[in-house]
Formats: structure tokens, sequence, C-alpha cells
DNA sequence: AATCCATCCAACCGCTTCTGC
DNA sequence: CGCAGAAGCGGTTGGATGGAT
């Protein structure tokens, strides 16, 4: 009952790419460019499979990759995007020019990974290594949206990597909070950071991984105390969508979607430009499918990396 | 010099998602 | 709406390489 193959196996070569097979299929790119990546092995006379041609080309031949080591400032990206998008690494490569969504699988596997286990995180969940850190385990993949479900109405939800185990609301509330005053204070004082236990302290400050969706500009005024305002009731995010689908909207301004607040304008991912057409400042445009929110009503230019 | 071991990364595989009919 | 084919994605593998013994 298997799948059929993509290719006929008997007669395609595989393993390392040779000189030769390269410059054939660079060739035919540069003269046709991308197109059916199954017929094209044979319009080019190459005896691979199209998927090994397609794999070939993004990851290695393309000309505009960037070649060589990551950046610092590379590595603190992808370790922020991480921590929102867990291994969606072709969305990730989108946020990095030249790179590849393979290059940086590979990078994080070798790199990243280790490097946040010397700081004492856990590359899965980003929150601090303890060994009896035992709810973590309810973290099935960073992106998944954890919180009670409390159907108090708030006017931002956190996406929160805590546990998806119920906890009580003023618990997360102090958590929160105490990460404002850091904010604030623009600095790193590590007391303020405050787990409710000695071991859950935070051992890297400057990653916070909490993720804020703000529901609208009108809504996020009353909360403006700071710019990094966090509500006290912490809401799940299907409650929000319940809530937003069924009348929840913006209360004024565009909305843009979640690849153009992630910077990637003009790309296939975004979906902001056939809504924001003609949108007055009460538009009722809709968002991007974040987490699974699709058509939700969020305004992403308060989506928050800290 | 030979062997072992760890690391890196290109490539593969199988599954999911998208798209056209 | 359902199906099939194509494309895309993420996990995994295996060969190349370099350092340690």
């Amino acid at each position: 009952m298997g799948r059929s193959p993509c290719c006929e196996k008997a007669h395609t070569n595989k393993g390392a790419w040779t000189k030769e097979e390269d410059d054939r299929l660079i060739a035919y790119i540069r003269a046709h460019g991308e197109g059916c990546w199954r017929s094209l092995p044979k319009a080019a006379g190459l005896l691979r499979c199209g998927k090994s041609c397609r794999l070939r080309w993004i990851n290695y031949l393309r000309p505009d990759l960037k070649r060589g080591n990551f950046s610092e400032e590379e590595d603190e990206l992808i370790i922020k995007l991480h921590s929102l998008l867990g291994n969606k690494w072709s969305l990730i490569a989108g946020r990095l020019p030249g790179r590849t969504d393979n290059e940086i699988k590979n990078y994080w596997n070798t790199h990243i990974r280790r490097k946040l286990l010397n700081r004492g995180i856990d590359p899965a969940t980003h929150r601090p290594l303890t060994g009896s850190d035992n709810h973590q385990n309810n973290i099935t993949t960073t992106t998944a949206a954890a919180g009670n479900s409390s159907p108090d109405v708030t006017t931002t939800t956190t996406i929160s990597f805590a546990p998806t185990t119920p906890i009580s609301t003023h618990l997360v509330k102090h958590e929160v909070e105490d990460i404002k005053i850091i904010n604030n204070n623009d600095s790193l004082d590590h007391r303020k950071i405050k787990n409710h236990s000695p071991e859950n302290q935070e051992r890297c400050p400057d990653l916070n991984l909490e993720l804020r969706i703000g529901i609208g500009p009108a809504q996020e005024q009353n909360n403006a105390m700071s710019s990094s305002y966090i509500p006290h009731q912490q809401q799940s995010v299907e409650y929000h969508r319940q809530k937003l689908v069924t009348g929840g909207r913006t209360s004024g301004g565009a909305i843009i979607c979640f690849a153009c607040s992630m910077g990637i304008q003009n790309s296939k991912e975004c979906s902001c430009t056939s809504s924001l057409s003609g949108t007055s400042s009460n538009s009722t445009g809709y968002g991007y499918d974040f987490l699974g929110m699709k058509n939700v009503g969020l305004d992403y230019r308060s989506l928050e990396m800290k």
C-alpha cells in the first residue's frame, strides 16, 4: 500500500552530485527557470529524480545563497524565531536571506542546540533546564499554545511556552508582571525573574520567549502602561479564536499579516495585501493563519519578540 | 602511521499540503 | 467535493573530514 515513487528509481543517480550534473541543472534553470521539477530531470538530461534536483538547486546551487558561517545576529534571530515557530525551518529560513531551511536545520542541530544547552536552556522548549521541571513534558511543540482556558475577557493573548496543564491565573500573572518590570528597567536583574521555585530561575534573562498577540490598538491603549504591558489574565488562544470569529474584531487600524509583521512582505506568505486593499481604520480584515488561528483578526503589529 | 571517534552537512525518505481537474 | 499528482517540509541518514589517542 505504499505510495508510488516520485520517480523511476531504477534509472536515477543517487548520492553526491557531480560537477557536470550541477552544471546541467544550473544551465537548464537559467534557460527555463524553475518549473515542473518532476519533468525537469528528463528535460535537462539528468538522471536524477525531480525532488533531488529541487533540493540541490534550493540548498546548494541557487545564486542568492549566502555561504559561510552564521553571524551572532543570525544565531540570535534563529533562536528567537525558533522559540516562536518551532521547527518550522522554512519559515525561519524566510527571515534569513540567503539561508536555506536545510542549512538552518543543520546549524540548529549542530551548533545552536549545544549553545542553548550550555546556557542551561532546553532547546526544545526554550525554558531553563531543570531536573524537576516535569511539567515541561506537557509541551509537545514549541509552537503549542498554552495557558488556562478561563473565558474571562482580556485584550491580549499571551501564547506562552509554559506548561500546557492548567495552572492558576495568578501565577502566570506574577510571572508576566515580573517580565514587565525587567523590560521597563531595561536591565537584567536576575532577582526579578520570579519563577516560584529556585530551580526554575531564568538562566538566560535576555531570552524572553513569551509571545503576545494583541487584539487591537484601541484595546491596547487601555493597557498602554508600557509597550511591554501584558494583562493580568491570560487567555487561551482557542478562546480568543472563538471570540474573534463570533464577533470580536479589531477596533482600529488595518491589520497586517503575520508574514508582513515578520518583515517578509510581498512573499507568498503574505496574506494581507488583498484584505488590506481599501480598508479603513475600522477594518475588519483578517489575519494570517498563525498557530492555526486562520481568519482571526489579530493585530500582528503587537506580536513581539522580546 | 593507524585507528577511533565526534562533528558536519548534503542528500534522501516519507509524510503533509497545495493545486488543478 | 473528492481525487491524483506535484511541490514542500521536516526528520533522518551516511559519507567526508578532522582531531584525539
